[in-house]
DNA sequence: AGTTACAAACAGGCTTGACGGTTTGTTTTT
DNA sequence: AAAAACAAACCGTCAAGCCTGTTTGTAACT
């Protein structure tokens, strides 16, 4: 919606000569350029109308008018509407892994504490894209193209926070059972407060949620018992 | 469909005397008993086909035929979409808040502790009573018909959780906040262990982060030893 | 020249709500 | 108590709208 690919006129090399009246309007851009600027709009089109009218409720017809391309172009790039929703779906979830990715390195980087991190998380999981995921999330229940579509990413997704999760809680490296718990029941605790919010409006209650949930790992990590060694 | 209602043949107060040889197949019913079974039908299927096939592909013409009656009649009852759907969620949820109430019950006679609870309560959030209110909790985001029709039997719903919650943690009576909040986070890290089902089948992790959880919560009675429950 | 990106029109299927007609139960009249 | 009038439950069909995927045609790029 920000960039329309008509902003970025490259007209580079012309192969064949004359034609120039046309520079002025038609950018003139390369196959690859125009597929994946179409491709790139289409897709996120499609996400904000799966946030805005629901998955089930956004017809191909209302992507193609909503990018601003014919039907016939659409089909072209995603032959059916189920390819397209799996496209979707992936473009979203590895756009957000790999902002993720960044969060981690800013752990690494000891820019980021696991308060941080949390609220950072909260703020994700109570955000557009959280919705939009379930509103696959919903789908894939019922729907095995969604959800195989679905599975990978997601497990792609959890990898990603587990190394995170490794940095925030070193001293826990004997008792990686209880790591991998914590990150689970963590993440479950915000995947149920992000549902809870689309019908509950008490931001407060959501903080002091997070708040009694730091204080809970808190207890984890430092010194109060030696964790057994397996 | 499994029991149809032609199985409960109450030819009990005939005001009217005579016609006898209709007993064997028509049960003769009053219009209430009619209108009540032709409804609780309906609505049980409703909710049955938006568990299979999901709340948005669930057509009044596959209520129609599942339920064993005509669109006409189904229409008669229920004369939308919409309302049919918004009837379908109040039933399941009021349901629901019945059998909560038996749980406190239970916990009220001392017959069930927090570990039972959570327990319980895990495998409601894991069946298909949970699934079908993600459903219509996906489609509230979006749908405010349906929005209004969750809002009420939710509250109802956390109200009951209340009263339960009060009785197991009665220690924390001064502070009431903390067991507000306490009770918000269990849910909310039910619920999200119950969306995570849909695409993890991890049945062991899941009984972890239970357990992990109960642990948590453990550290809440200030004594651990002595709950007098008077 | 040949391939790729895009456009427009079309056919088929599905869904919804409306409508006229039929059966079943209830009330009133005699 | 029987008949008649009435109301509610129920049935089958219909038109209109929408959505999907295909097909045929045009412009752009290599």
């Amino acid at each position: 919606m920000t960039d329309q690919d008509g902003a970025a006129p490259r007209g580079a090399g012309h192969t064949r000569a004359g034609n120039d009246n046309e520079t002025a309007d038609r950018p003139r851009r390369t196959q690859a350029q125009r597929s994946h600027a179409t491709q790139q709009k289409i897709l996120t089109v499609t996400t904000q109308l799966v946030l805005s009218k629901g998955l089930r409720d956004t017809s191909t017809v209302d992507v193609a008018e909503a990018a601003d391309v014919s039907r016939g172009a659409l089909l072209h790039h995603y032959p059916s509407r189920q390819v397209l929703m799996q496209e979707a779906l992936r473009h979203l979830l590895n756009r957000e892994i790999t902002e993720i990715k960044a969060l981690a390195g800013a752990i690494r980087a000891g820019d980021m504490d696991l308060d941080g991190f949390l609220t950072e998380m909260w703020a994700r999981f109570s955000g557009p894209m959280f919705m939009i995921t379930m509103e696959f999330l919903t789908a894939a229940r019922t729907d095995p193209a969604i959800r195989e579509a679905l599975i990978p990413v997601a497990l792609d997704y959890n990898h990603q926070l587990d190394e995170i999760w490794e940095n925030l809680f070193p001293d826990l490296s004997g008792a990686s059972g209880t790591r991998r718990i914590a990150l689970n029941a963590t993440l479950c605790l915000l995947r149920g407060m992000g549902t809870q919010s689309v019908w509950r409006d008490d931001p407060q209650l959501f903080l002091d949620m997070l708040e009694f949930w730091k204080t809970s790992l808190g207890n984890l990590a430092p010194d109060p018992s030696k964790e057994a060694p397996q």
